[in-house]
Formats: C-alpha cells, sequence, structure tokens
DNA sequence: TTGTCGCATTATCATTTGATATAGGAACAA
DNA sequence: TTGTTCCTATATCAAATGATAATGCGACAA
C-alpha cells in the first residue's frame, strides 16, 4: 500500500523533471504558482499501489522519478494493464473527481510522485490558462497511445504486439531521456506483459523467445533492448518516433 | 469526403445540446463566448470522412447530432474502431496540434457537427477557464472509455465482448437522451463490430448470433436492443451505469 | 544447509479464433 | 428484367492461442 509522505523536500525550482531531456521546461512564473500549488511527494517502492481501483482519491499526481502502470481489474480476477506512466505525466485525473477510482496505479520499480490537491485543480486553470491547457494536451497524449494500443490488442499478431510494446516503452524511454544505446532499464515480467497485450502468460513467453532469436528484441527482465529500431518498426508495423517536447505540470 | 458548410446557421442559444438530456447546458455567459468561438456548421451523410488520418485538420469539432467513430488504420488495410462519438463530444484534440491526425472519425449515418478553430483553442482557456476544465474533464472520460475498450479486447472473451459493447452504446445512449425501452437506433455492420472488439467478421457474426439466441442482445443494422440491462451486465462482467451530466462546449 | 517464493521455461493437449469460399437477401440502377 | 453492391449467414479446414502441469533457477530467509 501506498505511504504518502506529504513533506515538501524538493523545491518546485529544483525539481528535476526541469532538466530531464525531452520535457518542455517551466518558466519562472509558473514555477512559482506550483510551489504553492504542490503539497507533497511520495515515494514508494516496487510493487506498490500509488492508487487503488475503487478507492477515491483526494490526491493527483506528477510522476518524478520511475516508471509506474495503470491497470483495470475485473472482479474475477482478469487483469488488464492499461498504459504505462513515465516521468512527467501526470495521473489521477482519469475518471471524474469525487468518483471511485475505475483503474489502479502500481510502480515498476521505485518511483518518487509530486503530490496535489484534487480540490484546488480548477485554480490552475483559472490561475494558469496555460498550465490547464498543458493538462489537455497531456491527456490527448494519454488518448493517443491508448488508441495504439488498442490497435495492437485488437489488430496485430502476438510477435507484433510484443515488437510493439517494446518499441513503444523505448520510444517512451527516449522521449525522458533514459535511454542509451536502445536500452531502456524497467522492470517488466512476462506475466505484465502478457497482461498489457490480451496474451496469455505461456504465449507471451513463446513469442518473447521467438522474437528474441529473431534478433528483433533483446527483453529481460531488467530491460528492453532494440537493437534496430528502424527494422523493429518495420517489422511491427509500427511508426512512431519521439516527438516535440512533453510538457509537465 | 467532408464538406465543410462553414455558415452559421444556428445560434449557440439556439444549440440543440442545451435542451440535451444528460449533457450539463452552458451558462449566459459562456453561451455568449461560444457564439463568438463558433466558425460554423457542417453536416454530414452516412460514411462520410470528417477527419481523416495523416491529414492536417485546422479545425475541432463538437458533435450536434448523430453518431460516428474514431478508427485507425494499418498501412496493409487492418483496420481498429478505436471509440464512438456521440452528441456533445469533442473531438479533434487527440494528437496534438499540428501534427498530422493519427486518426480518423467516420459518421455512422446522417450527423452535424459545431465547427471551431484549432487557432483559438488557447482563448477558450484563457478567458473561460471554467470551460477548459470542462474540456479535460471531457479527455478524462474519453480516457476512461478506452480503458475500458481495452480491458474488453484484451481479456474478454468473445462473447463478453460483444454483450459489453452493446452496453457501452446503448449506455452511452442513455446519456444523451436518445434511448427508448432500452433501444439504440444506430446503424453499425457486423463488419464494424469486428473492427472494434479484434474479431473477424465472421466470429463476430457467429458470436452475435450465439447471443441472439441465448436472449441477452438484440443487434440489427438498424438499432441495438437489450432487453435486461442487468443481466446482460452480469454477463459481461461490466457493470457500468449513467453516470453524472456531461459537460461540452 | 534447507525450504520457499517468484519468475522463466517447456511440453502436451484442448479450444478459440481466423481464412476462405459460397450462398442468400435487400436495395438500387440501367 | 438483369446485374450490381453491400451485408448477413454457413460450412469446412487451418492456425493461433489458451490451459494445465511440471521443471529449473536464482534470491532470500530460517
Amino acid at each position: 500500500m501506498a505511504t504518502p509522505t506529504p513533506a515538501i523536500r524538493i523545491l518546485c525550482s529544483q525539481c528535476p523533471l526541469l532538466s530531464c531531456e525531452g520535457l518542455r521546461p517551466l518558466d519562472a512564473n509558473q514555477i512559482k504558482f506550483m510551489q504553492d500549488f504542490k503539497q507533497g511527494e511520495m515515494s514508494v517502492s516496487k510493487g506498490t499501489q500509488v492508487l487503488v481501483q475503487g478507492s477515491i482519491s483526494p490526491h493527483l499526481y506528477t510522476v518524478l522519478e520511475g516508471i509506474l502502470f495503470r491497470f483495470k481489474i475485473l472482479e474475477d480476477g482478469r487483469r488488464q494493464i492499461v498504459n504505462y506512466v513515465f516521468p512527467g505525466d501526470f495521473i489521477g485525473v482519469q475518471g471524474a473527481m469525487d468518483d471511485p477510482l475505475m483503474h489502479g496505479v502500481e510502480a515498476l520499480g521505485e518511483a518518487t510522485l509530486c503530490v496535489f490537491s484534487r480540490d484546488r485543480i480548477i485554480e490552475l486553470f483559472r490561475e494558469q490558462p496555460k498550465l490547464g491547457y498543458d493538462l489537455t494536451w497531456l491527456a490527448a497524449k494519454e488518448e493517443a497511445a491508448l488508441d495504439e494500443h488498442l490497435v495492437s490488442i485488437g489488430r496485430r499478431t502476438a510477435r507484433e504486439r510484443i515488437a510493439y510494446l517494446a518499441l513503444f516503452l523505448v520510444t517512451r524511454g527516449v522521449e525522458t531521456g533514459i535511454v542509451k544505446k536502445n536500452k531502456l532499464d524497467i522492470s517488466i515480467t512476462q506475466t505484465q506483459i502478457a497482461d498489457t497485450l490480451g496474451l496469455s502468460i505461456v504465449h507471451a513467453n513463446r513469442t518473447l523467445q521467438s522474437l528474441r532469436r529473431s534478433k528483433i528484441i533483446e527483453w529481460t527482465l531488467s530491460d528492453i533492448c532494440v537493437p534496430d529500431m528502424e527494422a523493429a518498426r518495420n517489422f511491427a508495423h509500427y511508426d512512431h518516433e519521439p516527438g516535440a517536447p512533453r510538457p509537465f505540470v
């Protein structure tokens, strides 16, 4: 379970995201606003649930460090991982205010989050319209990612799906500057891969090995490596390259 | 292809959405702003593409009447329908400004849309923060819907998927007040159902008939009827009821 | 040391789903 | 009338994927 530690140790002016490759930094005025808006920080370890499906959360978060995933669970236990959450991403808006959360969020490794109060979100729109606009922009990007996931699960073969997911994750890693030499340090189990792509764990394993033998991707519990991005993109029919710097709040 | 007719015939104060069941009407001040913000209207017929994947659109739209769908196509022709668009929904934000659209939008029947200029969207955030907030709210709702679709395609059986989709559509219809007696008038082909749920058309047909025999749903080219919503929800493991009134702009 | 746990791996077999082909009906135009 | 086109419906066969079970292996704690 999550253990919030709403104490501010990191000043917004020192926010690690400001120097994060691929993110568009805030201006001085915005930083000042956010400093007041910020409630605290939360550090969590691998496997802890930052948001619990069905609960009501008074907080919103920006990821400062680490990678997490969003998921939904059916009553009978079936789980679908719905997307991955990278530094700079904003979580908690999905699903309207006051309603119980329709999904959970779990950390893939150590992670630290910036905590905001849900109640005050309207202030952000009133006092910093540009930041409000940026939030919508982020939401639009999330939609675009979910669209891509739908195409994968709905229309790609198992091999294409796994290649797609590797590419998607590595590309997001590039966008946040945490990828070196086409290799992304991220700890994902095969069960999680299966739950992301709508495959059984056994089939995910089979397929993973087949791709490994084909030298298209190398995926272990500790990292993902795509030796030839362009070849992989062709294989997966997925031509998505890192885009413009993402805003964050 | 779409034939824009940017001429204003409907005053915002007469907007059909203002009296639409399930939508939260704007206040006088907001209506005045939108009247100026509005560029025109567009009426399209069944099958016309309002937005074309790969093109760059200078417009954003609010659906005034009719139902449409968003979809993505791979180079080799595989298509995935990604979501359905109902009156009050806002389209065009998905995918950032200036970039080519990553999806298309096609009308399921006659439809009319309200046209806005993409360039001016920031004005809305500056001058009407509440409307900006509402846009983010709508985006969050879209995300929640996509999450649900992902669960269906990834983790539900074919029979559950079809029941889910019927429920999803009927529920959205209820929310916009266009459903009477658990019956929604909407024209969807079996090919479109298959492309929404990640099934082949043959299997979609098989499954549809199986559900028909089980008296769970009755789905024709002209309408969807779910005789017992509660029973269907149990069957599909999908317990989603109409929620709070949706905002629109 | 031993035992346990989480994760990857492999094999075998059952089931679901897809591919292809064919036919029928309704709408529509020449 | 005939000939389209679009959509639904069926059958038959092939391929992809899932279920179950068993094994191995490293990490870690008692």
